[in-house]
RNA sequence: GUGGUUGUAGUUCAGUUGGUUAGAACGUCGGAUUGUGAUUCCGAAGGUCGAGGGUUCGAGUCCCUUCAGCCACCCCA
């Protein structure tokens, strides 16, 4: 009989104890900050009806959608985000949620499309989001959730930058370009990538305009350089139109919002020429980039959608938030080196040294997971020095050694295994407190 | 989805103009006086050379296809 290859599909991925205890780590990093903002936690199902995930973010999201017919002919669909799902959900369920309603979810979800560094089929994101209230507060508090977010991550060279689509929306109406918006913002996206005339060439080619209704709306390109620059600068720009001026009226006031609840000033850039592509974006909109490997691309990016549950219910339902992209933030801190190597998760290991003693190494194991010592036993009755190299390759703080010797004078070898020392403590099952007290203070 | 590039033991790689039983290092496992781990010494296991087909007397080495990784485009976390 012919063995099966072992094997994952492309851009999906197995994760090794070294790469998971990171990713947990961040998870749990993730949810302390949402909830010490207010966010609650929700889930929803993997599978959605295809319909509720197709024409919400553009053509390209429809054709990276995993997507196939179910066993009762149902067409169904992979979330490609957690953004469409919470739409859904918050449609559905906001009568009994009330607003505002703030939740966050860490799933993963699925893009068929080619894979790359820090790029895969499926990735996970930690989103967090604010349903039902259009108040800058909840603008502000977005930034300050991203701010917060990193830093506890432990990064402090990044930059947030952020810009408001009704700037875009409204420079694209006066300039009576309304109708050609997804293509021109989409070009204009790429700006900071290509430059100033292949991006008029771009817009041209994309959008069906003339070149010099390009260079009107890369006009925005000028405005660059500190946030109070480019807000001295804008006027100038948007001309009279009212929803433009609003807009950037509103972008100030969510510079001043966050800056005055504490983030850093020079960790956020006012960016007038980032658009995102994701079509449902209306107001407010960030990405978050590492100062020190900006080409892995955004971290965290979101927005302000006004509309999107409206796809759902009659109900006004607008929203703001943003993603975390989980797998893309670790491979970047991979590549930054970053990790810890440390993959075991518990500090204290007992060899399995003494057949007689096994109920000993047992019974000994349970004492200290009672005082809150995560301890592993080896399952095997093997030569201490091969059960020695086991820990020292695993990364314990400590080895426990007890032979018949010890047990008989009542004690325990506390190996401190990275300094290479140990020493004898005084241990007996019914008073374990000398030992307990070694090994919780280092 | 398009284009480029790479693919040899668990890992990192060597493998001359195609020529006999495919190598090394690290790792793994075993041993070096019967209870002590990153060093040393000895030994062992582990590869249908990504997969399939073709050219050839003969292919890891050439050609085609396919799969996967990486990079660029596209898009995005």
């Amino acid at each position: 009989m012919s063995l099966i290859q072992p094997r994952t599909l492309k851009g999906f991925r197995d994760y090794l104890p070294a790469a998971m205890i990171p990713r947990e780590r961040l998870m749990e990093t993730a949810r302390e900050t949402f909830r010490s903002f207010g966010f609650a936690p929700i889930d929803t199902p993997t599978l959605e009806h295809l319909e509720i995930l197709t024409g919400k973010g553009s053509e390209e999201t429809d054709r990276q959608l995993y997507q196939f017919v179910d066993a009762g002919k149902r067409p169904v669909g992979m979330r490609f985000d957690l953004t469409v799902p919470l739409a859904r959900f918050a449609a559905q369920h906001i009568n009994e949620l009330g607003t505002p309603f703030k939740r966050y979810h860490i799933a993963p979800v699925w893009r068929g499309e080619n894979p790359q560094a820090g790029r895969y089929r499926e990735f996970y994101q930690c989103d967090f989001d604010t349903i039902g209230t259009e108040s800058v507060l909840a603008d502000i508090e977005a930034v300050t959730v991203i701010d917060s977010l990193i830093r506890a991550i432990g990064i402090d060279a990044f930059t947030i930058s952020i810009n408001n689509r009704a700037i875009l929306n409204g420079l694209l109406e006066s300039l009576g370009l309304a109708d050609k918006a997804t293509p021109i913002l989409r070009s204009l996206d790429k700006l900071a990538k290509i430059g100033l005339e292949a991006t008029n060439a771009e817009m041209v080619n994309a959008a069906g305009i003339t070149s010099e209704q390009a260079d009107q709306v890369l006009g925005l390109a000028q405005c660059d350089g500190t946030a109070e620059q480019v807000f001295a600068k804008l006027p100038g720009i948007l001309g009279d139109n009212e929803k433009a001026n609003e807009g950037a009226a509103r972008l100030r006031e969510i510079y001043d919002g966050a800056i005055a609840s504490g983030v850093s000033p020079d960790r956020i850039k006012i960016d007038v020429s980032i658009a995102r592509g994701l079509d449902y974006y209306t107001g407010v909109i960030f990405e978050t980039t590492l100062d020190e490997l900006p080409g892995i691309g955004s971290i965290c990016s979101g927005g302000r959608y006004d509309n999107l549950a409206g796809l759902y219910t009659k109900q006004h339902l607008p929203g703001i938030g943003a993603s975390l992209g989980l797998d893309r933030l670790l491979s970047a801190l991979e590549t930054l080196e970053r990790l810890s190597s440390n993959s075991k998760p518990c500090p204290v290991f007992i060899p399995f040294f003494d057949k007689d003693h096994r109920d000993d190494y047992l019974r000994l194991a349970t004492n200290l997971r009672k005082a809150g010592i995560g301890t592993e036993v080896y399952p095997e009755p093997r030569k201490l020095k091969a059960q020695l190299k086991y820990a020292d390759g695993h990364g314990f703080q400590y080895a426990l050694i007890a032979g018949g010797n010890e047990w008989e004078r009542g004690e325990v070898q506390v190996k401190v295994l990275a300094e290479k020392t140990s020493e004898d403590i005084a241990y007996q099952h019914d008073a374990p407190e000398k030992l307990i007290e070694r090994l919780t203070t280092s």
